[in-house]
DNA sequence: CCAGACGTTGTT
DNA sequence: GTCTGG
DNA sequence: CCAGACGTTGTT
DNA sequence: GTCTGG
């Protein structure tokens, strides 16, 4: 799954290789993005032109009566995203890509710690995760526009039992040297 | 995802 | 232990 | 039918 | 709004 991301090559760099512009001038650079937090997402807009524009992480159903449960929809799986109520209708007309640069996972060690890996392109280019969102009216107040990243079963690259990791470093953290 | 809080009344 | 905020 | 949930991962 | 469980 994908719970914490980054993204911070410049503007422009995102706006060639998404061929899309910023909507507003929102950007910043962020090596820790969480749920919650307003990032950029490349979506089409009424005018049926592809933009960047600011979400927040954490899909909010626009049916929501309260927009905390945002909170717990910053994934959905890809397997059944077609058949739960919260994504289903996104994902007919509310697709979107997510710029990151890399992603972070955690791998439990036996002793309960964490511990954390980083994970990017070699040539840490621009990557796009897939993604839905969704439009929220509040009773009152601004809509919530928000997205959640769309996850699948891990590939031989990224599975957690690969012979060539650290295991070394692994066995230190896993006894606390670490 | 992780880290940190997790409660109320009433007074300043 | 579980929820909230970031 | 109505009422209540609406999510994922990983671990037991 | 739509699906699941009872």
């Amino acid at each position: 799954m994908c719970g914490r991301y980054t993204l911070y090559s410049d503007k422009k760099t995102i706006e060639k290789t998404f061929k899309a512009p910023f909507r507003d001038d929102f950007y910043q650079p962020r090596y820790n993005i969480a749920p919650g937090s307003v990032n950029p997402v490349v979506l089409m807009g009424k005018a049926r032109e592809v933009g960047i524009a600011g979400l927040r992480w954490g899909l909010v159903p626009s049916w929501a009566d309260d927009e905390n449960v945002g909170y717990k929809m910053i994934n959905a799986r890809s397997e059944t995203i077609d058949k739960k109520p919260s994504f289903s209708k996104p994902f007919q007309r509310k697709r979107c890509i997510i710029p990151a640069n890399g992603f972070y996972e955690w791998k439990t060690l036996t002793s309960g710690k964490k511990l954390p890996f980083y994970i990017r392109l070699l040539d840490d280019e621009l990557l796009g995760f897939a993604g839905l969102f969704d439009h929220w009216k509040p009773p009152s107040g601004e809509d919530l526009f928000t997205y959640t990243i769309i996850t699948t079963e891990a590939n031989a690259l990224l599975l957690p039992d690969r012979p060539d990791v650290d295991h070394a470093r692994i066995r230190q953290c896993e006894q606390g040297r670490e």
